[in-house]
DNA sequence: ATTACTACTTACCGAGTAG
DNA sequence: TCTACTCGGTAAGTAGTAA
């Protein structure tokens, strides 16, 4: 799904959008709609014929979930979908607010098993880091637990942008997947980067943070600390 | 402007939107700004024919102003595509925040001419305030005048809504131009309405409202006194 | 009532190119 | 270089209608 997403962002149809918009202000966004094709027309301002292609077409690349009957479309917009509105909300938000664009998310710190050291370290993976996020990262991944749903919620619309990549790669023993990071500030203090890996949401509730320094050292920083991380979008 | 603004909006282009938002991204919205055709054309995905048609076409729509040289395009989003926008961040955050959809201005009670008394009863208004708005108006105005820019910046934005249109009409004796009114609820008890002079600018910093009672009475007010006006979108 | 197919028409896009 | 014209192909819209 999170690839899917990367893979919209190249194709945005402003129709898409327009459809969506609409289809959200129905309540489409939170809940299953019956909207008939007929109906959606006349809000669009097409025929009936391409409000239902239109809605075949949202279909297909997974904007919209739909079930047809007989009296209508029962029609309920995807996490895609939503995401695709999401994204074009925040731009909004950032033309209008002048907001430098972020969202700030807090956990708590813990120990991972280690294996963030061991990934970051990755000579495929730093070199990139290197280009892309302008630093060589301090072998070690900075974990935060996020326990509340409000900073859970602020993960998922993290799943709206496209980030920077990170292509993956592989070796003789093992591959290692494609990765999706974000420029960060910790604490309003040090400049890092969140990395999320690209092909699961295995931890949705975990916020992996790099740096060029080691942040629980910078930060004094230990088991349980609250951190604050303003990622960049 | 304010009349075009109500034409727009029974042809609101979703393409005319996406180009907008792009434009705004490069910081059109606030500035002048130099963008090329072609350079335009890359960042929607278009060829620089189609780019420059579209660049006509809002041009001709009064949704940029725009100044062409040699070296490129010297592009500034007006108001009137500003607005545009604007309706459309609104009506997302709607969407995602639940919002009921409202601006809140605040203003202090003023006495006006008397002239609002008059108008108001003109039997063809209000025939129009009893079919659109639903309710007979108290024969009377309340009239609040908004001091700080706060509020005045709230005022603006209203522009960007169609609201609620009254035709104007004429007799023998004179012309009464077409006005435009909003739901609105006065110091979160009372329900009315506010009423704008479409044709006219002229008091920005003026709003009249209007209630099936009279205000004045029933909310207790006397000159100089602060109202909240919530007005419904 | 619905949705969505086929056939036809319109309008849009991009290539080539002039100013 | 730039912008923006004409023109031909095609994508997208509508009408009629079947299911």
């Amino acid at each position: 799904m999170v690839i899917k997403n990367l893979m919209e962002n190249s194709k945005e149809d402003p129709r898409d959008f327009f459809i969506l918009y609409k289809l959200a202000e129905m309540g489409a966004r939170e809940k299953v709609v019956k909207i008939s094709t007929k109906f959606l027309a006349s809000r669009i301002g097409l025929s009936q014929q391409s409000a239902s292609r239109r809605l075949i077409e949202l279909e297909r690349k997974g904007l919209i979930h739909r079930t047809v009957t007989r009296e209508g479309s029962f029609i309920k917009i995807t996490k895609t979908g939503e995401n695709f509105l999401r994204r074009v909300y925040l731009g909004l938000s950032a033309i209008f607010e002048g907001k430098p664009h972020s969202i700030t998310i807090e956990g708590r710190v813990f120990s991972g098993l280690g294996e963030g050291a061991y990934y970051v370290s990755r000579k495929i993976y730093r070199k990139q880091f290197v280009e892309k996020l302008g630093f060589d990262p301090y072998p070690g991944t900075l974990n935060l637990k996020i326990t509340d749903g409000r900073n859970a919620r602020l993960m998922m619309e993290l799943d709206a942008f496209p980030g920077i990549e990170i292509r993956g790669f592989r070796n003789k023993s093992r591959t290692y997947g494609p990765v999706r990071c974000f420029h960060a500030v910790i604490n309003g203090r040090e400049k890092g980067a969140v990395v999320f890996a690209l092909r699961s949401h295995y931890n949705r509730n975990v916020l992996e943070v790099i740096a060029p320094v080691c942040l629980r050292k910078h930060l004094k920083l230990k088991d349980g600390d609250k951190v604050k991380v303003e990622v960049l979008l």
